[in-house]
DNA sequence: CTACATTATGACACCGGTGTCAGGGTTGAA
DNA sequence: TTCAACCCTGACACCGGTGTCATAATGTAG
């Protein structure tokens, strides 16, 4: 296939190559006859412009970033599902980047991954969307950037949220509905900041039901389903046994299960189990997990929309939104018997 | 952060730009002087060199592409690990690309993310690895690519799988050495060359172990979760039940243990559940998955080593790896009763 | 009909690198 | 000593677009 540039197009259409472009980038002043005629050329030939020289005139790539460092696998691919939809509306590309969030080591790794791919924006998910010290590196070096689920909204940026504390409360509310009053809750991560938001709801909807919140019911988890395990056993361990346990996501509470399940316990009718998250398991399970869905998708779409129409026009206003999270009920909650 | 460039590196170094591309990409014919002059600068400057300039100039945009259409999320995830692992090693960077497998659009979808993006090479990912009319457009276009996971060892190209059929063979075996006579069957998504090779090993072991071949327990599935639910239903209907059920993939049998559990039958003592793939899935559900582990991440991990080695030199020989499966046993098969 | 604003177009430099080639300096063999 | 071969280096064009500015063509008001 040889080459089809915009000198190719220029000569062909009998116009400079500066109109040619022109007519690429949609600028105004340029006749309707001389707009049709090079669209023509550019079917005729089957032009595509060459991204690597107008990102080296514009000093643009055209290249989103998203980094992540979460064990949740489902949620990673839900986040690139997002954002690759908004990538693919803008005609933008998405280049994925795993790294640890421990240490010094993750600025320069950063500073690094922004050198060499002269990425122009950046997509944070959690634990580093409420990670200050990155925030305030991107924001020195003026790096656009996007925040997914982050707990707090800023003046000044773009952040797409959901309302984990809110979704933490009516899950809580549920179990309490269902007649339960010894509730274990295994925490996330601490980094996350969605550990405390969950927290929060679930300590709101004891306190707004009048039960006494119980420190010896609470469990450190880290999000991972190893995590889970050990905490399980603590909480299955207790005498009395708490009649229904809410894991920070759906990981940690399918570890509960499976804990559960080996020491012969009947769920829901021995114990209730509730997660957060609606990952795949939560229904590749039996009994399915009763817990909360997020829009995480939706989410990074929008933000890597407002990224991107950032970008393009760095006047833009900031954006703050916060969609719902729903309860979906299952087979692992029931009445407390 | 004022903008280093190749040029004011060269005027601070005192030489001219190309000496400095010249230490840059470690080419002869340079005094060991000047070398070390130049790359002190390069410290003291703090200098990267633009991969979109350069990318220009070479017409090489440093970006590997993974296509994929896989409705296993973990598979995916590992996939991408691998690369991402052996991209970091080349300074290259890799950009995911999901599409439809269906229809006459996959090409034009290709052909498009090609023009678009510049990618200089591609990973297929099954079911891609195995779809001849892709495979040959990229040779038509010559686009480098690598497969990974293909079933065929073609003469021409960069291949790294592990051998599925021997994989499905040893777990079959593993259940008759249990004493199971009926084991059903449940195949994966038919455009995956998996999902023969694992039905190939499956047969062999059965006449390995003079089994007669039974089609009444073979189901099709697709590799989903839901597929699975089907299957196993078909499955579990049947009478005799059989004593045993093998699935090509881990959410299947994720699936069937689920509707097993559903409809009180104990799980391995009632019957035998085997996977494949070693999905997170399979360890975190009670009882544990019977599978084979394929060392997904190393699969890849090669072949995108290989496709960027190739890149830089076309003359590269082609590369074809079959790396080793193996079985891990878990709490799902027992010894049948 | 003139004076001036506005629109349409192209020439040319530039983005930040790499490829080609020519020229000066060394080295080694004749 | 001479000449070819080789090593080192830089000038310059080039990759394929975009930004700036000058200029020609057209429109508009006085």
């Amino acid at each position: 296939m040889k080459k089809v540039t915009i000198n190719s197009v220029a000569s062909y259409a009998g116009v400079s190559k500066k109109t040619v472009s022109r007519v690429l980038n949609n600028e105004p002043n340029v006749s309707d006859a001389t707009r049709e005629k090079v669209l023509k050329v550019f079917k005729e030939l089957d032009y595509t412009p060459n991204p690597i020289a107008r990102g080296l005139a514009q000093n643009r790539s055209f290249i989103i970033g998203c980094i992540y460092d979460n064990p949740s696998k489902s949620y990673i691919t839900r986040v690139q599902t997002g954002a690759l939809a908004a990538c693919q509306e803008n005609n933008y590309n998405l280049l994925i980047h795993p790294c640890d969030l421990r240490g010094d080591a993750l600025i320069s790794n950063i500073e690094h991954l922004l050198q060499s791919s002269r990425l122009d924006g950046l997509v944070l998910t959690p634990p580093f969307s409420d990670f200050k010290v990155l925030v305030d590196f991107l924001k020195s070096k003026k790096i656009p950037y996007a925040r997914v689920a982050s707990a707090v909204l800023e003046d000044d940026s773009i952040s797409v949220r959901s309302n984990d504390e809110q979704g933490a409360f009516e899950i809580t509310e549920h179990l309490i509905n269902l007649g339960h009053k010894a509730i274990a809750f295994i925490k996330g991560h601490p980094d996350h900041s969605a550990t405390e938001q969950r927290f929060k709801g679930y300590r709101r909807a004891l306190s707004t039901h009048g039960i006494e919140f119980n420190e010896r019911l609470v469990e450190e988890g880290n999000f991972s389903y190893h995590s889970g395990v050990d905490s399980a056993r603590s909480i299955l361990d207790l005498t009395p046994r708490p009649t229904a346990v809410f894991a920070s996501n759906d990981y940690m509470a399918a570890a509960v299960l499976k804990l559960a399940t080996q020491r012969q316990l009947k769920v829901p009718d021995d114990i209730s189990i509730a997660g957060f998250d609606n990952a795949p398991i939560a229904r590749h399970i039996w009994p399915g997990l009763t817990t909360i869905a997020q829009p995480v998708e939706e989410m990074t779409q929008q933000a890597v929309n407002k990224l991107i129409e950032h970008i393009g026009d760095p006047q833009e206003q900031p954006y703050q939104v916060t969609l719902e999270a729903r309860l979906i009920t299952r087979e692992s909650t029931a009445q407390v018997k």
